[in-house]
RNA sequence: GGGAGCAUAGCUCAGUUGGUUUAGAGCAUCUGCCUUACAAGCAGAGGGUCCGCGGUUCGAACCCGUGUGCUCCCA
């Protein structure tokens, strides 16, 4: 077989992908074995998937592949959510490239056209998915607007409702002007700018020419003011009592109320009070009995009750206003004012505070539990608890959660009114007309209107890891028993609230139970400078792209090196050709191997005899990277995990073992040694396989005839490793490193070939490895010494000398250096153990074994300084 | 303004209960090699005031205090 001469991923890829599906290995069913149950964290259906889903992914994947190789029933649910604002606002703006206006359509052609829209763009990110090789059920595809997950929805607002959690009420709410629609208040992103503070005097209600000036950064809102607040200490205003003021440009005429909320110190101590535009004037509003009046539209445009300004967008109102007040006389000041704004997650425009009927959950009665189950670690937060305190601060102060949305791309809400407003919450229209009936009402069914709003789109998603498996509508079937409560939630630190929280209120409540027993969360993917990755600054790879570049293996290799558990990860396509060069030096090993394997000899007693030494050696090692990479998933440190593989087989496998066992020029293998190998290559193969399942997949196909699928093949239980042989090995690699340094620095070049002597009391530790030794340094003559060879280049490994003896004349010169650095280097930490040993404190205090420590390493270092001693004095 | 976290090699990060050697890895850098699997490679090397200061301790990268800088969350 002709093998290419670099590893070739994008053939392989679709191959391998196609075979896994068609033999459904990523479908489950209940059965027998323990469920280890994940449910994707559904990307909306208006995007593609960026660096952090492709890291959410893989780490999902990795998860659910090593539990599928090691006896578990592994069931990863793929899907997609139905982001009502970002799609709705999509497919409006579709519509209006086609000329059709949202408001001349029916709601229900309005939603034809977004089915239609999802079906054509959702598809994208299923792809990706699959190309990145996640090895999902896609017969469990799920949608958040499904027919069965929307009816969950519903009945889910129904049992709240009618367990007084779901209210409806005016309030103050974050409405978003250019969606025309209210936010909640975890969909507000706050960012911090200068501003200006515009200093306006009102003329008071006196005979006398008085004012009395405020502050404000939003001089459009002037014209809902329905009152000037002063503090009650502030000595300033204290005459002011009973008076009143008349607001600039329209002249309402407003009292001068008193409360100590106004901060002295900040403008000028006096603040407007505008009820209907801010949240603390609301309040204060309340508190006062003020009047509101809202100036402004739902499109953030200036009411009819503002007066002037009608009909102007409110940033530019502001402008006129200001020229007119600065006219007129009213404006005294302007200064420079640091403020925070907030923005729409969704559409990033300025949020307007503004009054409004909605709906709201009451969240304390669900927070409880939810907090209670993270709290006494029923669910564990990963990495250790770097976020536990967000959590819990999050859900001990959480306020009431506004889910009515003013848009039609999500489940409409199931409350019905009749022609006087009355309200009653009910599944369907007719069971409406019932409960008004019930009530005595004379109206007629035709005359029922349903409420026009949808829900919040985390008000759907709160139920993914239960309505995937028919939780709400069919309870306690036989799928929700079996996967439910899942193992593992994987997603970013970002959405704590907004959906993990959520969720596990939602579980809590409806299940009764914890919806997963791990939370992973994965940091922010951001670029090698540093910055968030975002469509705006338009530093986010395609990853199709970078798959067709690199190869599957090699972004998910890329992505998980750099990646520490829950630390923000620096992308830089550096690690993707980092990945890339890994598939190709396992191609290449494999090449090794394929040429070695016409090469066998059946009986090479004497070669195998050579070798066995680096068989041994390599199984220990195999087996003791085998439990620790076992450990480090087990604790999600998967980034490790993947560096530990990286480093067995490109470092102990690749540039150790397989030079160990190398036959000379065109010599035959020990047909023994090559079967261990190819059974070494196998289980690395297994062992890569969770995080590049591609090129794994391959090569363990390409080493010998195969009776199952590495996607499938269960992991052996793990042996123990012998620490002695380990410690053999570590010796050995020692000794050749150290000698070829020797040669390295002498100049020697890689084919002059040396005479080797060995001076150490050990002369049977070397046996088995001295073939190795010999080959590794280019000797063709190894001897053992117990005496200084003369004009020899020496070098020490503990208290083995080393003499390298080469017809090339020698500068003993730079050795002599190393020497001498490395003797100083020893004699300082010899004098600084000799001073512990000596303070009769560390003997009197520190455990026994501690000391038996220091002892041997001053026992240690004593030695290796007599060894330095001696090969100096060779040297001069 | 309140809270949380971080600061270790040029970069990204490990470093578990304070003592396993005056600190490790990957990438990058330097030197030598087109050696027969791999130059997308091989062999080797250099590189650190563990952010500053103070304290606890026989002993501190690790614990405590404080200062500085950065990041995130909340209002």
């Amino acid at each position: 077989m002709e093998l290419t001469k670099n590893f070739e991923p994008k053939a392989l890829e679709e191959k391998w992908y196609k075979h896994w599906m068609s033999q459904r290995y990523f479908n489950s069913k209940p059965d027998g074995r323990p469920p280890f149950t994940v449910v994707i964290p559904p990307p909306n259906v208006t995007g593609v998937l960026h660096m952090g889903h492709t890291l959410n992914e893989t780490v999902q994947d990795i998860l659910v592949r090593k539990a599928r190789m090691s006896g578990f029933n592994a069931c990863w649910v793929p899907g997609s959510d139905h982001a009502s604002i970002a799609t709705e606002a999509k497919v409006v703006a579709m519509l209006k490239e086609k000329g059709i206006d949202k408001n001349n359509l029916t709601r229900e052609k309005f939603l034809e056209y977004a089915f239609e829209w999802k079906d054509k763009y959702g598809g994208i990110i299923y792809n990706q998915i699959e190309r990145l090789g996640c090895s999902v059920d896609w017969d469990r595809t799920t949608f958040t607007m499904d027919d069965h997950y929307y009816q969950a929805v519903i009945k889910v607002f129904i049992d709240l409702y009618n367990k007084g959690l779901i209210y409806r009420g005016a309030r103050i709410i974050n409405w978003d002007s250019s969606a025309k629609t209210a936010l909640s208040d975890e969909e507000v992103e706050y960012k911090d700018l200068t501003g200006k503070l515009y200093h306006l005097r009102y003329k008071l209600d006196t005979d006398n020419e008085e004012y009395i000036s405020i502050a404000t950064q939003r001089p459009e809102t002037i014209m809902g003011d329905t009152a000037i607040c002063v503090n009650p200490n502030d000595e300033r205003y204290k005459h002011l009592q009973s008076a009143f003021a008349f607001v600039p440009l329209i002249n309402r005429r407003i009292p001068i109320i008193f409360d100590d909320y106004v901060d002295l110190e900040f403008g000028t101590g006096a603040l407007k009070v505008t009820p209907a535009h801010d949240i603390n004037d609301y309040n204060l509003g309340l508190k006062h009995n003020l009047e509101v009046v809202d100036t402004i539209n739902e499109d953030g445009t200036m009411s009819e009750a503002a007066q002037i300004f009608i009909g102007e967008d409110r940033f530019v109102a502001r402008k006129k206003i200001i020229k007119e007040l600065a006219e007129k006389g009213f404006l005294t000041k302007e200064e420079e004012y640091t403020t925070r704004l907030g923005y729409s997650q969704r559409t990033g425009v300025v949020v307007e505070p503004r009054i409004s009927t909605q709906w709201f959950v009451k969240m304390k009665e669900l927070a409880e539990p939810a907090l209670k189950a993270v709290v006494d670690g029923d669910i564990k937060i990963h990495p250790g608890d770097k976020f536990l305190a967000t959590y819990k601060y999050w859900l001990e102060n959480v306020k009431d959660w506004c889910i009515s949305r003013q848009l039609w791309w999500g489940q409409q809400i199931p409350a019905w009114y009749d022609t006087e407003g009355k309200m009653v919450v009910a599944e369907t229209k007719e069971e409406a007309f019932e409960q008004f009936k019930n009530k005595n009402s004379k109206i007629k069914i035709e005359e029922l209107t349903q409420d026009a709003d949808v829900l919040d789109t985390w008000f759907s998603s709160w139920l993914w890891p239960t309505q995937v498996f028919k939780g709400i509508t069919e309870p306690g079937n036989d799928e929700i028993k079996y996967y439910y409560p899942g193992s593992v939630l994987v997603t970013g630190q970002d959405i704590i609230f907004f959906w993990v929280a959520r969720m596990v209120m939602a579980g809590m409540e409806f299940e009764k139970q914890i919806p997963f027993k791990d939370v992973y969360f994965t940091g922010m993917v951001r670029d090698k400078l540093g910055r968030k990755m975002s469509k705006s600054l338009g530093n986010s790879p395609d990853l199709l792209d970078l798959i067709d570049r690199y190869g599957a293996d090699a972004v998910r290799f890329g992505i998980m090196v750099s990646s520490p558990a829950g630390n923000d990860l620096m992308f830089d396509e550096n690690s993707l050709e980092q990945g890339r060069n890994f598939n190709n030096k396992i191609w290449n090993a494999l090449k090794l191997l394929k040429m070695w394997e016409g090469r066998q000899l059946a009986n090479g007693n004497e070669q195998m005899a050579n070798d066995n030494f680096a068989i041994d050696w390599f199984e220990n090692r195999l087996a003791k990277v085998k439990t620790e990479v076992d450990e480090l998933m087990k604790q999600f440190r998967l980034s490790e995990a993947l560096k530990t593989i990286y480093s067995l087989i490109w470092d102990d496998f690749c540039s150790w073992y397989l030079e160990w066992i190398k036959p000379g020029f065109e010599q035959p293998i020990d047909a023994t040694v090559y079967e261990k190998t190819i059974t070494y290559f196998e289980d690395l193969m297994q062992l890569l396989h969770p995080y590049m399942p591609f090129v794994t997949e391959e090569i363990y196909h390409l080493l010998g005839e195969q009776i199952n699928d590495l996607c499938v093949k269960q992991f052996a239980a793990v042996k123990t490793a012998d620490e002695d042989i380990l410690a053999q090995g570590e010796l050995l690699k020692q000794v050749i490193t150290t000698i070829r340094d020797g040669r390295n620095k002498n100049q020697l070049k890689p084919k002059e070939t040396i005479k080797l002597f060995v001076e150490t009391d050990s002369k049977d530790s070397y046996k088995p490895i001295e073939n190795i030794l010999s080959k590794q340094v280019n000797a063709d003559e190894l001897s053992f010494t117990n005496e200084a060879i003369a004009n020899t280049i020496v070098v020490a490994v503990e208290k083995d000398k080393f003499y390298i003896q080469t017809d090339k004349e020698l500068d003993t010169s730079i050795l002599k250096d190393d020497l001498l650095k490395d003797l100083e280097h020893q004699k300082g930490f010899l004098a600084s153990v000799e001073k512990k040993l000596g303070n009769e404190k560390f003997v009197a205090n520190a455990k026994p074994e501690v000391i038996a420590l220091e002892q041997k390493k001053k026992a240690d270092t004593q030695a290796r300084i007599k060894t330095i001693e001696e090969s100096l004095s060779t040297i001069s």
